[in-house]
DNA sequence: AAGGGTTACAACCGCAGTAGG
DNA sequence: TCCTACTGCGGTTGTAACCCT
């Protein structure tokens, strides 16, 4: 595990090489991972820098078991997420979308009696980005990005994200377009569903509890949707 | 104490999106 | 417009630590 084709290592950081990749984005900054190798002698590729440098390293990241709240909040947005990590990650202060992932596969999946098989989610939850969900959310970010369809006009369109979500279920079926999406809106599921933009769901800034008091409102469902 | 199984988490892989030339 | 490099994401794998017999 040494050495790979390239003249790149694989495998643990050791410490000396956290010291130097740590001494590089002190001088240079965040970015320009793949220049590392060159600059500092590591025998690194710029993708495991970064990924070293965001998940371990940053002072951002907090170490550590999660708490309640934070479990608790985990749980909610994957709910209503999927498993988008890293949207989920940027909704729990400190940590990143690999600590949110392994906590949910580890402890979470456990914990809530799901079937922890990542395949089965692919072809019948939400989750991956090749899944039917993540094209229901593409198909919603089209349409705040283009400013087409304002539901309601209560909407911020400034939202970088907009989610639909059914009372008393999980979230809506697959969405291929905006147009698809337009028909949705329009039909009788309307009635049924509402529409909250991210600035709606996350705030700036939201707090934990905030935003639990917020999803208790619409009383989420918190079993995991054909996991 | 040993070693086999399990758990938790760090790291890698492959793909997609994007910016710049 | 195309190509390339870079970045980011989610799924998967590898492995150290722990547990159980």
């Amino acid at each position: 595990m040494e050495e790979s084709g390239n003249h790149y290592k694989k495998g643990l950081w050791t410490v000396e090489e956290d010291r130097i990749l740590m001494e590089y984005v002190e001088v240079h900054g965040k970015g320009k991972w793949n220049s590392i190798a060159k600059k500092t002698g590591l025998r690194r590729c710029g993708k495991s820098c970064r990924l070293r440098w965001m998940n371990y390293l940053s002072p951002s990241v907090k170490r550590g078991s999660f708490t309640e709240e934070e479990e608790d909040l985990v749980i909610r947005l994957h709910n209503l997420l999927g498993n988008r990590w890293s949207l989920i990650a940027g909704r729990v202060p400190g940590r990143t979308d690999n600590q949110v992932k392994n906590y949910w596969n580890t402890h979470l999946c456990k914990k809530l009696g799901i079937k922890n098989k990542q395949t089965g989610s692919r072809s019948g939850g939400f989750s991956g980005k090749s899944t039917n969900s993540m094209a229901s959310i593409k198909a919603s970010d089209k349409l705040i990005n283009s400013n087409l369809y304002p539901p309601d006009g209560s909407i911020d369109m400034g939202a970088n994200e907009i989610f639909q979500v059914n009372k008393g279920s999980s979230l809506e079926p697959p969405v291929e377009d905006s147009d698809y999406a337009q028909e949705l809106m329009i039909g009788d599921d309307f009635a049924n569903s509402f529409w909250l933009s991210n600035d709606e769901l996350i705030g700036t800034p939201l707090s934990n509890s905030s935003l639990g008091e917020f999803m208790d409102g619409y009383s989420l469902d918190l079993s995991c949707h054909g996991l």
